[in-house]
DNA sequence: CACAAAATGTTAGAAATATAACACTTGATG
DNA sequence: CATCAAGTGTTATATTTCTAACATTTTGTG
């Protein structure tokens, strides 16, 4: 990607910040080139924007993503994701302060928080954080610091202390990868510190984690599995998992979604 | 409306109800009917429903802010925005640490921040950090807090004290009113903390307001207008100021762009 | 400045979508 | 039962969008 490509999606991407869509010929006269440099600007964009029917949209706007509960083959680590936040949604009530963690997991959940219940969500993700910002009925609480792209998040020293501070009701905590003996991973060491600190603030923790995620090891370890309250999960790992002997109290409660 | 016709509707738009588009083909397979007649429910529909790009959407999700208008954007003097962060942009060296505030006035300036310099961005605005996150060529570090909707930005206790942490070079500030002798003004009192800590903070602070703004006073006062070192702006308001007595020593050097 | 590489613009053709016209089916009504 | 009208399906055509190829411009470098 080039920088004056960069340059222009993110005027593109500002435009389109609160929904909506612009035309192909739109967006041309507005950033002074032609259609097909903002075609070729879209391909560039690695997913963040696509096209539909000649209008540019946003790619995380679920009111322009194709519907998976139609077919319900075509995607299935999305389909999977929105399954397990269908499932996890139940836990959330009136009133509740919720920790949410970074990654496109736990993105379903956020983007269909229901407008019948007060609700704070606190988040160090900016697609996250994004999400919710479109949610009028929602309060939003961003932890800010450096920005890290790979995971889209922020870092700063003092996260843990921040989230301290919150009254967090309960923490839903992603993973990349989850091991039974070994414990609760992550890829990048900057995720640790808010991922603890919110584990041990909250009342209820909640590991969301799709089957791929199980028995694989990444480099920042940042939890046991028994300090989750509930683990919300889909598959074979799940069925497998929850069939365990219920006088088993070294795992946390399993979800199958 | 026919009866059928509105069942089919109905049907479409619960299967549409969590976001999501359908193509015309598995509309009309859904519903056992050809596409024409998918095409004609959505003209009977009465807007509820359209066509993009042979999808169906949700005409207006409730869920989200009412859909950009760039022909607004436009006339509210987006053109004249975008002269004035073109001026802004001079300022800019390699190196720098630059605090960017919120609002639509300095966005042409993030946007373009040329890929040849060293840069780290510090904001406390959601629109700011969106637009520089998509440059991978830029440090971005946000300030978080509690959102507000009305300028998407956050506000905090620490806001103060965590711009004075970080080694803000130069402050570009933005304002809804510019008064020569009652000072600058926003309209919301959470911005009021940051915007003054990053006047006392920078070596370099620069207005960018448009001559819309002068003579024009908002709630919440933040500064004077001595306390900058320059005012970029347009029209006759820049004209009439930069034309003021060589020895007058009260009002910052006066860019017109 | 010359050169190469990258980015952008232009054009033409392919594919998909939209529109219009007309034929067929269905069901209500006298 | 005949008839009509509304609804639907089919076909053809127009329009738009997409893709690929090539020409041109800009940018970076020695």
């Amino acid at each position: 990607m080039n920088s004056r490509s960069a340059m222009r999606l993110a005027r593109l991407q500002e435009a389109l910040s609160r929904g909506g869509t612009i035309h192909l010929s739109e967006a041309a006269r507005l950033c002074g080139v032609s259609e097909m440099t903002i075609r070729r600007d879209v391909v560039a964009s690695e997913g963040t924007m696509t096209l539909l029917g000649g209008r540019l949209v946003m790619a995380d706007n679920p009111q322009y993503a194709p519907a998976y509960n139609l077919d319900e083959q075509r995607d299935s680590h999305y389909l999977a994701k929105q399954r397990l936040c269908q499932c996890a949604e139940a836990f959330i009530e009136d009133g509740d302060t919720l920790f949410v963690d970074c990654g496109t997991t736990l993105m379903p959940l956020v983007s269909s928080l229901a407008g019948d219940k007060t609700l704070t969500v606190v988040t160090y993700a900016l697609n996250v954080a994004n999400a919710v910002s479109r949610l009028p009925h929602v309060r939003l609480v961003l932890l800010g610091g450096l920005y890290h792209s790979s995971s889209q998040s922020f870092g700063s020293d003092d996260m843990a202390g921040a989230i301290q501070r919150l009254g967090i009701n309960k923490a839903f905590i992603s993973a990349a990868g989850v091991h039974v003996e070994r414990g609760v991973s992550c890829f990048h060491f900057h995720e640790v510190a808010p991922k603890r600190a919110a584990i041990e603030a909250a009342g209820k923790r909640i590991l969301v984690a799709d089957d791929s995620k199980f028995g694989v090891i990444r480099p920042a370890y940042f939890a046991q599995l028994d300090e989750f309250d509930v683990v919300v999960t889909n598959g074979g790992v799940g069925e497998r998992l929850s069939r365990r002997p219920s006088d088993d109290t070294t795992l946390p409660r399993i979800m199958v979604a």
